[in-house]
DNA sequence: ATGTTC
């Protein structure tokens, strides 16, 4: 990307100054080196996301920010419904509340490594991962209705897990004002037997050592210590949320119409907040947060019996759940005044400070646990929240690696079975049913995670706590 | 991301 495009505000902030249609400014966190790696897609998306109605103070891209459906990926956008602010499905992304949480073990590393290629294959055959993939539980109408308003609570309420589970995930594990009557037929079809699957593409399972520690003081309240063995899972809502993703930006897009919203992007389909497509959206929406958190919490369900099995004497507490294809309504002071905002995370973590009411009471006086998933030879990371990210980014940070090379151009780079045994060289067991997957999920395909974490954490976004290395990884 | 193009 081009920067002279940009207006320097410091070392780890780039604006676009507003021209045109842009009612705010543009701002992308990140360093002078990823900014100028980033794709010019993004510079356009972020201008583009600035036009929209109602938009509150700037339209952000985190520093992993890559080209998305009309948003990026990486972006941030908050809206005020007192304003004509909108709601657009493609700003929170087709895998409603995609997440990754991470759960500790009570195990070392070395503890793993004495039964690793057992723990590989049980977790392989008993964690349904890939395309289309299916699971043990299989869901009435009933059970799906009740699924979709009560997320990892309507888990935990049918022996998925545990209450203590519940208060380590954001929203206490269930999303208010779901409306499960607002999810078609067909999205409701497409998940009935999908529940407690890893699905594919960036998604996976995996079992991971701490292997440093940059803040004593958060590492010690998140219950992390160098040589630890955790396990952290990254999936979201399935085929439940990409139906509704698809169905409202074909709604949306007439809706933009009836409501006289010029749109620089097609892709930025959008209703008023008010309207009936945009409150009927949220309320699907919200019903896809819920299937995505009760998905999270049957698979860790799942790799509790595992591990019973292969390593009993592990006991698996959830250390945090986080979403980062959202849209949350989140009161933020504005211009020094407190403002009810309708906050656009696609492809971005929400990053609450120290004192946050919404930070579990053990966690308050640190800050949100933020949870960076890498890619699966680099390892990912464990951030905490931050005060200044609130004046910032709206509380939020970056969520991954972000890619750097297409899905198609990994393909033609590796062979599955190269990566695999390159990684199994490493000490890294990898198990997926899709060779064709592993290649595209290549680490050279991404971008350096740490580079981007080090960005979020120089730019004031979130704090570096931990970073994790994988043993084993079950990819979808 | 996705019953990898309704």
């Amino acid at each position: 990307m081009d920067i002279t495009l940009f207006k320097r505000r410091s070392d780890y902030e780039w604006e676009i100054e507003p021209t045109g249609g842009m009612r705010v400014p543009g701002v992308i966190y990140a360093s002078e080196a990823l900014v100028r790696e980033m794709d010019h897609k993004v510079y356009e998306q972020t201008v583009n996301v600035a036009a929209l109605p109602g938009i509150v103070q700037a339209s952000y891209a985190m520093p992993d920010a890559h080209w998305g459906y009309g948003f990026p990926i990486g972006g941030v956008a908050a809206f005020d419904p007192d304003e004509g602010g909108v709601v657009s499905a493609g700003g929170v992304g087709f895998d409603i509340s995609c997440g990754v949480r991470c759960l500790h073990t009570g195990l070392t590393a070395d503890d793993i490594r004495g039964v690793q290629k057992l723990l590989a294959d049980t977790l392989y055959v008993r964690i349904p991962a890939g395309v289309g993939s299916t699971g043990r539980v299989h869901l009435n109408r009933e059970e799906m209705d009740a699924m979709l308003t009560g997320g990892a609570k309507w888990a935990v309420d049918r022996g998925y897990g545990t209450a203590a589970d519940l208060d380590r995930t954001e929203e206490h594990g269930q999303m208010r004002d779901a409306r499960a009557a607002n999810v078609s037929d067909r999205a409701k079809k497409r998940q009935q037997d999908e529940m407690g699957t890893l699905g594919s593409g960036n998604h996976y399972l995996e079992v991971q050592e701490v292997r440093e520690i940059y803040d004593a003081k958060a590492a010690a309240a998140f219950g992390l210590k160098p040589g630890d063995a955790v396990v952290s899972i990254h999936c979201g809502s399935r085929g439940l949320g990409h139906q509704i993703g698809t169905e409202f930006l074909k709604k949306m897009a007439i809706a933009a119409g009836t409501y006289g919203i010029a749109l620089p992007d097609r892709e930025l389909a959008c209703a008023p907040i008010h309207s009936p497509v945009g409150e009927e959206y949220l309320g699907a929406m919200r019903a896809g947060i819920n299937c995505a958190l009760a998905n999270r919490q049957i698979l860790t369900h799942l790799v509790r019996g595992v591990f019973a099995d292969v390593l009993p004497q592990a006991r698996l507490p959830l250390l945090y759940d986080v979403s980062h294809n959202t849209c949350k309504v989140e009161e933020h002071v504005v211009d020094g005044k407190p403002r009810r905002l309708f906050v656009h995370r696609k492809g971005a973590t929400r990053a609450f400070g120290p004192g946050h009411p919404d930070v579990p009471e053990p966690l308050r006086a640190v800050g949100q646990p933020v949870l960076i998933g890498g890619s699966m030879g680099t390892g990912s990371y464990v951030l905490v929240g931050t005060k200044e990210a609130e004046a910032r980014s709206f509380s939020s940070a970056c969520h991954g690696a972000g890619r750097a090379m297409s899905r198609h151009q990994a393909y033609r780079t590796w062979k599955g079975r190269q990566v695999i045994d390159e990684l199994a060289g490493r000490g890294i067991l990898i198990r997926s049913p899709s060779s064709r997957g592993v290649a595209e999920e290549a680490p050279g395909a991404y971008k350096d995670v740490g580079a981007v974490v080090d960005a979020a954490d120089a730019a004031g976004l979130a704090r570096k706590v931990a970073r994790l290395e994988p043993l084993v990884c079950v990819k979808g």
